[in-house]
DNA sequence: CTGAAAGCGCTAACAT
DNA sequence: ATGTTAGCGCTTTCAG
């Protein structure tokens, strides 16, 4: 066997080597450089400028091992491309920041089997928490949720028993608001648009809110459409010109996320069809990508950026006299745009 | 001191929790959970029940640390919210999902002190390669990337002296082209729409490329316009209200990304603009996003996808035959859609 | 095919 | 203020 530390030029950096350098103990060095315990400021210097000749790099793994300790977060979502999930990482990194936990992100693509092992990977380097979106997981992942002992926060949606905390809005409760909205405004022959995605569980309890809600006022959806895959601009166009072309009596169009809204409400403009007074429109989401359109979109606020300065407090330990458990919900607000009448 | 492995409830369990619960050795535990070397399918069968029934999830910072081998690769972007990215993400994605590596995201919001902090974050965790946008760096990170020790892939530009290997197009040879195909069509007041940002080196490349080109033809550019911040769709809406109102004979608006360039087709659409007759509109990026316009703007693909596949196979080591310093120019096509004149 | 011993690079806990 | 010792949980290596 070779020597211990032999001079193996690719070796990366240790502790022994800045303390050699520096003619200081390993335990001191590391000391200084995690800012630990006191240490005079001249061996501090000494060590300081050691490492920063070496360039030596601290090992982490080494380090979280000893310490059993590991700063960072598991962030679990379903997807960075559709604009909802980046303004979430957004609100999770502002809090993040000032604490030492660092983010580390895991998509699923609304897959449950890749979720269990995007959250399977991500436990096995025992993070201090764990942030995922929705509420619904395979058993197996809801098992390892229970077990993992650090704090977890299911985003985006509180209707369903959380495994310990929860921050989201009522998705449900979403879509009867903006059925009530409708129906106040007089719409009664309202067809809805959206994604083809049975995993996509908010998605879902939207469209149950909405039908339930019409359904007490007596209103029965009158057509729907469904997709997948694609620009959701062009397909919100082409699904409106579809649902339009085969019920042409629609006075509403209920879009259930805001790109296939913005296609939707396009293709109107571009037919010079009267919105919102032969036809009206509404989205979810409120994302501000959007603001720019010459008409905008009735929307609901999903409060993402909220929902990941929450997540991210409740995770960092900010409520310090809550065990966990806790459940915040927040309340989207209801932005009518210029694409339902006024009453 | 506690015995070891006490019986602390909330402890996480370890290969020696394994072990006991299935009479096997440590050793042919971890054997069986890595599938390693020959195990009887009598022993594999009991170990793997008892990790299940007991709900273990292995250590890797213990396994990495022992095996100085980490299935991770840094990718360090600018931003998420502007959808180049996420696709590079999706290419990286899809080669690195069969090569057991995985991807770890940090982004710098295009400062360089907060990409060198998260790039020595990252290689203190030891990854098995980096994946980073552009080619410059602090000197520090530059330095970091070069002693790292492993393979380092500059990602997206080309125009520059890369660490390592390099994977992207010529951001000044886009610009270049772009001119020289507005010219092409006859078009001679040329104005530029683009970003405040001193550190999106690439959108500076481009707009040096175009300048240039210009130039050559005895070209100068008429006007330009600069922002930051906000929705992309609306300021491009404003800026180029702003540009025409001070500068109305303009022929031709260049924006420095589709987002603003759509912004400002929808206001030329909306003033009744004849585009691309008065006025010839263009962008940068091709991002499938706005399919879905009435008209489509004139782009050019930046190979998001390609690049990020390609970057993700160099670290992969699937050029074996390659030992690093690979340089990976691509072609972006030019894509006149309907906002350029046809000559 | 299976097991025992020896660390990986660092830090907690205890000296000094 | 600094040093010493003993692991952290796993894998490598070497014996059976």
């Amino acid at each position: 066997m070779t020597k211990p530390h032999a001079s193996d030029p690719r070796r990366t950096l240790t502790l022994r080597d800045v303390s050699e350098a520096s003619g200081v103990s390993e335990m001191t060095v590391s000391r200084v450089l995690r800012n630990r315990g006191d240490v005079s400021e001249a061996t501090r210097e000494r060590v300081l400028e050691a490492a920063r000749s070496l360039g030596y790099v601290p090992n982490k793994i080494a380090g979280a091992l000893a310490s059993q300790r590991v700063n960072l977060v598991g962030v679990i979502i379903p997807s960075l491309s559709n604009m909802v999930f980046p303004e979430v990482m957004t609100g999770i990194s502002e809090v993040l920041e000032d604490t030492g936990l660092q983010p580390v992100v895991g998509v699923t693509n609304y897959s449950p089997e890749r979720e269990e092992a995007v959250l399977y990977e991500m436990l096995s380097w025992r993070p201090s928490g764990v942030i995922i979106a929705g509420l619904e997981h395979t058993p197996s992942a809801r098992a390892m949720l229970e077990n993992a002992g650090i704090p977890i926060v299911e985003i985006m949606d509180i209707d369903g028993t959380p495994v310990d905390s929860a921050v989201g809005i009522s998705h449900r409760r979403a879509g009867r608001q903006m059925a009530e909205a409708i129906l106040a405004a007089g719409y009664r022959r309202i067809g809805f648009l959206g994604t083809k995605m049975p995993e996509d569980h908010r998605a879902r309890k939207r469209y149950e809110g909405f039908v339930e809600a019409l359904a007490e006022a007596g209103v029965e959806l009158a057509d729907q459409e469904f997709y997948s895959g694609g620009s959701a601009l062009l397909k919100g166009r082409e699904m409106t010109e579809a649902i339009l072309k085969r019920t042409p009596d629609l006075d509403f169009l209920y879009f259930s996320n805001d790109m296939i809204g913005a296609g939707g409400l396009l293709y109107c403009l571009d037919k010079g069809i009267d919105v919102p007074g032969t036809l009206g429109l509404a989205g979810f989401n409120g994302v501000e990508l959007l603001d720019g359109l010459s008409r905008k979109l009735a929307t609901m606020d999903a409060c993402r950026k909220e929902i990941g300065r929450r997540a991210a407090e409740i995770v960092a330990g900010k409520h310090e006299g809550i065990i966990g458990g806790e459940v915040v919900e927040l309340t989207p607000t209801l932005e009518p745009g210029d694409t339902i009448r006024r009453v």
